[in-house]
DNA sequence: TGTACATCAGTGAACGCGCGTTCACTGATGTAC
DNA sequence: TGTACATCAGTGAACGCGCGTTCACTGATGTAC
């Protein structure tokens, strides 16, 4: 085998380091604090050779939420395998680790609907319509682990923890911030996963 | 009495209404969609008269940010004199109120925690503190209406209120934005106001 | 295997533009006498 | 009441800067023969 890549290859590993340096990025700094330059240089790169990626920057950030949104959800997918191995509810996992105090600290690499939501409405129609895309998949997961008399409930429940998420981190990574994920998890937990 | 504002008095109208457009503004557009150009320019005035009422861009968003949580938390707590005159409960009027149709589709008068709350912790140590004080005045204002058992549960009903707010703005101001608010209005009644 | 050519990801200088801020100036208004 | 002066909110040109985007060029790599 080859022991380099071919270009094609080489393009698109460079094209998925963009997409990753800025998924982190936007969750940081939000749409607005993502510049093409900041972008390049923090993947390794010039700003010229941008547009041999993308057709501009709102097509990366298009690009970027989408990556943010299916990392994040994978990164919860795998945390609830080791909880539901040993026994823990879909719904007491998926509150657990949204809520926790590891996801109130860790923005970079959370969700981007918790993230963004309150500048997804500003954005244009395409990057509006992938950012929708992200809320109505962390939606359809909470209604995965809620019995079908309760899948109408998923939204709100997903509300509660995109809000709470965002005040506590107003509030800071603080006992204020961690304080208010703990009463939220416990609201939650007694209303749809109360123990036996 | 004198037919015209003596200079003090001018200064100061004009001073709110710069204020006053930010505060829309900031609502409408987020912290970073707001120009000093574009503001004075819909006050009725010159971008270079901007430094004669404000420090910096950072000083009058800080101002703007306040007075959108006052003009809001005074809209609501005139509608809620109505309806608790009618007999309604305070926590229905305010779930109501929040979570109407028309706090959907006028974000631009509507709660600045609700317009901001995703974009405010990563705003300056002063304009952080100024978003924060809005957090906790809403949180408060709950508090307010609940019974003394429940209200520790306050910050969990503004994280929904909020959360689903936001997200119902992502969808849009159509049948599934709607929907979101509905739910959650059912929700929350059901939890904390229900039917005698 | 070796050589010539084609491809194209990435470089770095340059562009036009809008931003926040500064500043010399204007002109309406209040004050002193 | 009338005149001269002081104040200062607001004007409009200008600044330095960073942005998104363009473009001529480079140089590593794959292909053709």
């Amino acid at each position: 085998m080859a022991s380099k890549q071919n270009p094609a290859n080489k393009r698109a590993l460079t094209h998925e380091r963009i997409v990753e340096v800025a998924s982190r990025a936007i969750r940081r700094a939000g749409y607005d604090g993502v510049g093409v330059a900041g972008i390049m240089k923090e993947a390794g790169l010039t700003h010229g050779g941008f547009y041999a990626h993308f057709e501009s920057r709102g097509a990366l950030l298009a690009e970027a939420v989408t990556r943010a949104g299916r990392d994040s959800a994978a990164a919860v997918a795998e945390r609830m395998q080791t909880r539901q191995a040993r026994g823990q509810s879909g719904l007491r996992a998926i509150v657990e680790i949204y809520l926790s105090d590891a996801h109130l600290s860790g923005i970079e690499q959370g969700c981007p609907v918790a993230a963004l939501s309150s500048e997804m409405p500003r954005q244009t129609p395409e990057l509006l319509a992938a950012s929708t895309v992200r809320v109505r998949s962390l939606i359809d997961r909470v209604k995965q682990v809620l019995p079908p008399a309760r899948q109408a409930q998923a939204p709100v429940i997903v509300s509660t923890m995109v809000g709470a998420l965002q005040l506590a981190r107003v509030f800071g990574a603080n006992a204020e911030g961690r304080a208010l994920l703990t009463a939220t998890r416990e609201t939650l937990l007694a209303q749809y996963d109360p123990p036996a």
